[in-house]
Parts: C-alpha cells; structure tokens; sequence
RNA sequence: GGCGCGGUAGCCAAGUGGUAAGGCAGAGGUCUGCAAAACCUUUAUUCGGCGGUUCGAUCCCGCCCCGCGCCUCCA
C-alpha cells in the first residue's frame, strides 16, 4: 500500500502525490513566541517532524517552510511588560524555541520564515487582493471580504452561507460589513510596531503571513500544510480564502492536522497549573527523548493524554530498545546467517511501513518493533542467532530511528551533571578497572566484595550486567 | 445550536464483519552466587449503553450516555 494520509478538505484518507516530481512542497505552522512552547504546541512540532522524517525516509526531497510569528497582540502586551522591545523578546523566545526542539531532536525545516522579516510580501499580497475587490477599509485597518470567496468554509465544513451581514451581526461591536470578515492590515495604534504601506501604517493580521511567506518560498499550491486541530478555523480557511482570491488556485493540497494533547485527562490551562514547557520536564529530571517518545507514540489524529506514568512508561520503552541495541552489540555470536532471522528482520521492517505508510501509524509501527526485538532476544536466548544476522538487526533499529530518533542518549555529561552534581562523569577507564576487579573477586568468591563494587558502581550510575561473554556495563 | 474527534484490560494504545496488536505496571516462573537483562506464563468470554442489519459486529446503521476540541487568540 502506498503513503496515505487523512486529508482535512476532503475528510478522506487519500494517496499521496507530490505536484511536481519527487520535491514536498509543505508549510507548517511554528510558534508564536510570547512565552515558552508547551509540550501541547510540541505535540504538533513532533508530528510534523515525523512527517518530515517519514516523507524522506519515502524518498521524497523536502521544501519546508515554517513561519515564526514574531509580532502579535500578546507578544506586545508581554514585550510591554517585561519592558523590553519586541525584537529582543521574540529574539529571545525564538531562540528558547529552537533549543527546546533540538532538545526533542526536532529537524528545523528547510526554511524558517520570521514574519516582521516578510512584510513586502505580505503588502504585496494585500494589494493583490484589493484589486480583486476582496478587500475593504475600515478606521484605518485593511479587512478581507468573506463574501468576496464563495467557497468560504470549505475546510472547516462550515455552511456560512446561511450567515449574511446584518443579518445576526451587532453592528456597534465590530467596523466589519460581516461578522466573519478578518484583518489583512490592523491600523496603527500609539505604542505598538507599524509599517508604512500603500494602504496606511500599521501591522499584519494574522492570518496573512502564512499565505503570503507560503506562497513567496513555495508557489501557488503546495503539497502538504499541516497545523494543530485548532487552526482548521479560522486560521486555515482564512489562508484559503486571501490564497486562493489571489491566485484562483488551489492553497494546498493536503490538508494535515494533529490532534490536542491533554494533560491528565484535562484540559491544558494555565489557570488549572497543569501547563508544562520541554523544559519544566526536563528540569524534572525526565530525559527529552522519552518526551518526544511519547509525543510520537501516538498516532497525531488521536488525542494524546499527557500523564506522569506514561512519560515513565516512555521512559522504560526506550531502555528496552536501548539494552537490546547493546546486547546486539556486545553478544558474541557464531558465524553464518540465519535466514529465518534474516526473514524476519524483512518482515518487521515491512510491518513498520505498513504502519507509517498508513497515515503515519505510529502505533502500529511501533508493534512491529517490539514483536521483532521479542523474537529476536528469544533467538539470542536459544543460540538461533548468528553474526552476520547483526546486520539486519541493525538496519530494524537504524529504520526505526530514522524516525523516533530516540535511541542515541543526550549529552550524558550534561545530563548527569545536572541531575546528581556529586556523581560527575566516571571516566570508562575507571569503570572497567573496577569491573576487573570484581571479576577477580568473583573468582575469588568473595561476593561481598564484588556486590561492594557493583553497588559503587551503581552510585555512579553504572549499571553491570552479567553475561556468558562476560560483564556488560550500562550508563543509567 | 453548528462543525469535528473520541469512549478497547490498572494506565497508554492498535485493530478487523468471523470472534481482541504492542508498551508500561502487577503476579508467578526460567536463568543467575545474588542481581541486572532476557525469556515464558498470566492480566478484556470482551471492546460506553440500548436497539437494528447480518449466519455472525468491538468493527455497519439508529438512538442514548459520557469526555474533548473548534465556532474569539490558541498546536
């Protein structure tokens, strides 16, 4: 079965296609950076990360843009209260941003496209609207005309057709002809950011950086835009609307998005305190590859529930993966091949696509592994095992990292370092003469001068582990 | 009210018209000087409830109950 994926517009699971040869043309929506990311807003990094991963893991080339919105009501009102101007404070949250991501080992797309950076695009694309006739003034702001776009609704399956101006609308509350009219252009206010254009100083509505920057880096119509659930409406149908009155074309062509994590069966808020950054996690002492193990297990269409016992159960999935990977990798095994190994490394690799390949299946993927590494421990167990077979082991993991990418620890020294100041870093050199010397203590059957070292070894994070090869030594 | 998503074992979570993947946790066992790791067995006669279609439904249809999201900024 070839790459699917659940399309939002036609609310169908579909083939996919690139437009044009094998290029993915794709545009996500990133951060708004008045504060610190959420793990919910990670949520839908992770996804498109997968995306990204799966895509060209499929061969594909990727051309991914992914906009930064770095001026908006809430970034003023913060800036304003952390007296600081606008640049330094999206600079800095930028910046904690892309630590948090690269933390989660998020790829950073092709191109990151800063808003207040793409503004003649933006002017350009208003203008383009205003002499469709989609555009009218109001008090100095430039809106979009929803009437103007008959298709409007069509993501979000709305019926505005019934809602005309005047109709239901308070007239006095807004200076827009229509309820659902938007902002292309905000007019200026005392105290915040503007630009002078054609159609008078102020700053950006929201919804036209996505449609101008997308359309400037990637063209007419792109192949995938993906976001949170959230912004199938209003923010998605606007794009479509200001997109498609310019070029008479379709915006995008598959419509991607990821469900909302929820924390402890509860709703994310601030106001409930059950908001957590990657780095409140972090600081917890949880490693950043069980957080993005666990953003990733779930398939992006359900709704994730965030609990402390799953980020533990994330936790211990991964040592599992990661003390097969050692035992694959410290195990002497006889010569030759097994076939029947070799077939069943095929297998669980064909089981792993199936999955991705079905709308990114993260589930069903991640079963492939685990029955695969069952069988394969078994195999090591009853000696079915055999050298050359390391290779097809390898290239399972090395798949399956391709896209979980949560094998390989962090930065142990600074992980530890943080976590147990007093421990510090043993130098392997050390761990081994101290693994000599309990090995000669067993010998000597002094096993309480053995269990002694093992449990130094052990305060130092050291985990040892007996095997028929001889004495296999983990970092925990 | 409109649009949308979901309710599967203690927790997380796949899945199919023919009788329930996987992970974590729990229990017992094998191995081990003891551990660790690994493996084995065990944990849902049952998939929110009630009807219907069918030889047969967790999976299809209807109704109901519950949870969540969007409809204003939001991943």
């Amino acid at each position: 079965m070839p790459l699917r994926f659940y399309n939002t517009l036609t609310q169908d699971v579909e083939v996919f296609r690139p437009l044009q040869d094998n290029t993915v043309r794709m545009y996500t929506c990133g951060p708004t950076v008045y504060n610190y990311a959420h793990i919910g807003n990670f949520r839908a990094f992770t996804f498109q990360d997968i995306l990204r991963r799966w895509l060209r893991y499929r061969g594909y080339q990727l051309n991914h843009v992914m906009n930064v919105t770095d001026v908006d009501d809430k970034i003023i009102v913060n800036a304003a209260q952390a007296k600081k101007s606008i640049k330094d404070y999206t600079a800095a949250f930028t910046q904690a941003f892309f630590e948090d991501a690269a933390a989660l080992r998020l790829e950073r797309p092709e191109h990151v496209a800063p808003a207040t950076q793409h503004i003649s695009q933006m002017v350009e694309a208003i203008q383009n609207l205003a002499a469709q006739g989609c555009t009218y003034q109001s008090d100095g702001s430039t809106y979009f005309r929803i009437s103007s776009f008959p298709e409007y609704g069509k993501l979000s399956h709305n019926d505005f057709g019934g809602i005309r101006s005047g109709a239901r609308v308070d007239v006095d509350e807004y200076d827009k002809a229509d309820a659902r009219d938007f902002v292309l252009w905000k007019a200026r206010k005392e105290g915040e950011p503007a630009w002078d254009t054609p159609f008078g100083p102020g700053r950006p509505g929201w919804h036209i950086e996505c449609s101008a920057m997308a359309m400037s880096y990637l063209g007419e119509t792109l192949d995938i835009h993906a976001g949170g659930v959230d912004l199938i409406f209003p923010h998605h149908e606007n794009e479509i609307a200001q997109s498609e009155s310019i070029t008479h074309k379709p915006f995008a062509r598959y419509w991607l998005h990821s469900e909302h994590l929820q924390i402890e069966s509860q709703k994310m808020s601030k106001s409930l305190g059950n908001f957590y950054t990657v780095r409140d996690l972090l600081e917890m002492g949880y490693q950043p590859e069980a957080i993005r193990y666990l953003l990733a297990s779930v398939p992006y269409r359900k709704k994730l529930n965030f609990t402390f016992e799953g980020l533990k159960a994330a936790t211990k999935s991964i040592e599992r993966l990661r003390d097969f990977e050692l035992r694959l990798t410290t195990t002497k095994f006889p010569p030759g091949s097994n076939p029947e190994i070799a077939g069943r490394s095929r297998a669980a690799i064909e089981q792993f696509e199936n999955g991705m390949d079905d709308d990114l299946n993260t589930a069903e993927a991640l079963a492939a592994i685990y029955e695969y590494v069952r069988a394969m421990n078994t195999a090591i167990d009853e000696n079915r095992f055999r050298e050359d077979n390391r290779w097809d082991a390898a290239r399972v993991l090395e798949i399956f990292e391709c896209v979980f990418d949560c094998l390989k620890p962090a930065d142990q020294a600074i992980a530890r370092s943080e976590e147990s100041p007093v421990g510090g870093t043993l130098p392997d050199s050390d761990i081994e003469r101290l693994i000599e010397q309990r090995t000669a203590a067993k010998k000597a059957r002094d096993f309480q001068k053995a269990d002694a070292i093992r449990a130094q070894l052990l305060e130092q994070g050291i985990v040892l582990e007996d095997t028929k090869d001889g004495v296999r030594w983990k970092r925990k």
